[in-house]
DNA sequence: ATATGTGCAAACTGTTTGCAGCCGC
DNA sequence: GCGGCTGCAAACAGTTTGCACATAT
């Protein structure tokens, strides 16, 4: 909803256009843990003015004002995501799908972070899901 | 130990070479999960013919073999390390060391990921290490 | 002699930056 | 009219690649 991103925006003291709202719809609608590539070029189709540095410069300023979180999954590239809640996630390495899960993860009981401040938790596991490990098996 | 490790090399289909040597030496010393710049950097001082590319090379090859493992811990680098045990990663965002922690995740207690194959964990955390936090909170 | 490792430079890719022009308040 | 967002193109950094030469067996 449009309406309730521009309100979110303004509690963050970001300013409000019309791409930083179609990104942070888009965001939320396609919750596949996208690009920025992935996101210009689907929005390219209704917005064919957009620009690269647009979407990186308001996906950088989201991150920054804590809108959206920054996925570091492979190596080469960043994901993003509207889910700012603390979970995992697990790449599919045959069909490329990145899906979420909870975890519980108790950081009291590792006796090396003793004494440490913990900012951002990250858990990324790879491997097959469901469906591509049991096409696999037949 | 260089003879060690030659060994390793030739059981794991590695054909041995000065480079190779030395740079798996490198990592086995240099424990702070350095990127391919770092190792290039420092093993000049005494091979100053190395190039960038058969530091790289030599990287994914030991990657591919399973001698060295690959680190995503910052999206625009890859840091490697030559502690193959499963375990987590600690970068302080203030001095930018990288800690190992060790931990217990009990993954089948993950209800989404039942049917998936995991073939690769990989858990790190981002704040402030003990030293940085202390020196902060005085 | 042959196979393959090495080193140089150039290519590639995702991201960032500088700057002119445009838009909304 | 002003601040600052947008879009273009160029810059950047880490990594990869193509190719000629060097090297070891």
């Amino acid at each position: 909803m449009s309406k309730q991103h521009a309100e979110l925006m303004e509690q963050k003291g970001i300013k409000v256009s019309h791409q930083r709202l179609r990104i942070l719809d888009y965001l939320e609608k396609n919750r596949v843990h996208p690009t920025a590539d992935m996101i210009l070029n689907d929005l390219k189709d209704e917005m064919p003015s957009l620009s690269k540095s647009t979407v990186y410069k308001t996906l950088n300023t989201f991150v920054e004002k804590g809108v959206l979180r920054e996925l570091t999954i492979e190596e080469n590239e960043i994901r993003y995501e509207y889910n700012l809640q603390d979970h995992g996630h697990f790449k599919c390495i045959e069909c490329g799908k990145v899906f979420d899960f909870e975890y519980r993860f108790d950081v009291d009981d590792i006796k090396e972070l003793k004494g440490f401040r913990i900012d951002d938790k990250n858990i990324y596991f790879k491997g097959l899901c469901r469906d591509c490990n049991s096409s696999k098996v037949m």
